[in-house]
DNA sequence: ACTATACATTGATAAACGTCAATGGGAGGA
DNA sequence: TCCTCCCATTGACGTTTATCAATGTATAGT
């Protein structure tokens, strides 16, 4: 449920196209929102850079930096999964996370001219 | 008011330094949330496409395409606004509004490897 | 002055979101 | 087989958000 979970945001980001040069369909602006809402928080923010200065981290590892519970971090790395920025990976009794980098050089993509 | 409203998100997007490479503050987080924020809406998306497509767009030419009610556009613009994304320039009764290249491509850039 | 147009603001309402306590489900270790 | 640890899910609560009707404030034209 973790590993798949990656793609529930279709892939206009994909298309490469920066948004100046599309005057974007309903579809696509749909799913565009949900990818920046799931960086539109400043605990997933600070989520998303522990991530990646890690590399890798566990849950475990984020609770404290972050100060939130774990129900929370759960209900963030969740929505950061489904947004296709990180991917977990269960080894043992961790789940490890890092960051998608293609899919954050897709993102950065669309905002260019 | 429509001017100067384009900075009250402070500059943590001008340091030009990628999400990855930053533990990244409580504070700046915050505030990479309302820009990111302000992206995380489909009708904003559309009304930033809108826009950028057209060079330069007055409120009354968005309500059509974006079958929204006046409120409702006026309520959009000015978080778009308020997130530096746009500037509303006030020419006779119409207020032009533009999109910010500078500042799509610095949040472009917090997103890059 | 009067009317019409363009936009902002206010107030209200319904939906979405962030948060945590409680609970559940696996994976080790004793 | 227990017990412990890690993480996901559920349910509930308060806050924020998107939306529009109604109203306010200019500006332009007559």
């Amino acid at each position: 449920m973790v590993q798949q979970s990656q793609l529930l945001v279709s892939d206009a980001v994909a298309c490469c196209a920066p948004l100046a040069s599309a005057p974007l369909g309903d579809d696509d602006a749909r799913d565009l929102a949900l990818l920046f809402g799931a960086l539109a928080d400043p605990v997933r923010l600070r989520l998303l850079s522990l991530v990646a200065a890690s590399g890798e981290a566990c849950s475990c590892n984020l609770e404290g930096p972050l100060g939130k519970s774990q129900p929370t971090i759960s209900h963030h790395t969740r929505i950061l999964a489904s947004a296709g920025l990180i991917t977990g990976e269960k080894r043992g009794k961790w789940t490890y996370w890092k960051v998608v980098p293609e899919r954050m050089a897709a993102a950065a993509r669309l905002l260019g001219t």
